[in-house]
DNA sequence: TTAATTATTGCGACTCTATTGCAATAATAC
DNA sequence: GTATTATTGCAATAGAGTCGCAATAATTAA
């Protein structure tokens, strides 16, 4: 399955690369001002997910959110094992830079890495 | 507001009790065999947590699952920074016990930790 | 340049998880 | 036992995300 481009596409991709953290599909829908329907901005997102061009955070609010592949996009091994924090109060998600290592007990295969920390943001902290 | 005792309670509790994983509001509705409502497994769920008894735990999957709250209880600070394991497979979620901490950027206050690490459980891997 | 192929889109309907309003019920305190 | 009010059951609702399908348009080949 060839994936072609598409303005869709492009007015997705540009929002993320705007956006310097990761978007939730509203905030999307939001910003593409109508322009990109609902359905589609899922499927394209599910599409940047499978070709490793973004990564999905499901957040402690029960949705996901995407996020671009900025630093790990160079690896051959694409892994994602670092947190994100979540801004309870501004509800902005970003990518904490750290990579992280967790062992498992053995026997145990890890496959995704999902990890979300929420609280209050620097910005909004110093309200 | 003072919490009273009844059976659905207790019920969902033991429930908890009796599995030494995290369940999943279907897989207590389940277990509980139709003897407690649904809306109501929900609310005493979200008691528990408000009263520390259990933690919920959003996995990757997007749903809740909730967990005794069982080495955790004796602290005074009571925090849940450690990971969850959920198998693709035969889907339980599970504590992983070692207590994990970030460092996040200066300013930024954590307030939830919810960490899910998702793959092949022991028992699923060596089928 | 045109025609054929098929990935992508838009729309609506649908699924699934979780919450909420409200009247009825029952646990606790007096 | 009576009064108070937390809890329950039920139905309705909200919200996130997916899916089927016909129409559209990006790509490829002629
Ligand atoms: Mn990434
Ligand atoms: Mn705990
Ligand atoms: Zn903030
Ligand atoms: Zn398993």
């Amino acid at each position: 399955m060839k994936r072609r481009n598409t303005p869709s596409k492009t007015a997705v991709l540009s929002a993320l690369e705007r956006a310097n953290t990761a978007l939730s599909h509203d905030k999307l829908l939001d910003t593409l001002a109508g322009s990109v329907d609902r359905a589609t901005i899922y499927r394209i997102l599910n599409r940047f997910c499978e070709d490793g061009i973004a990564h999905r955070i499901v957040a402690d609010d029960g949705k996901q959110y995407f996020a671009l592949c900025e630093d790990c996009s160079h690896q051959e091994e694409h892994s994602h094992n670092h947190f994100h924090f979540r801004c309870l109060q501004c509800d902005r998600v970003e990518c904490l830079t750290t990579e992280v290592s967790v062992n498992l007990p053995k026997g145990y295969l890890a496959e995704n890495f999902n990890g979300v920390i929420s609280g209050k943001c620097r910005a909004c902290g110093s309200l």
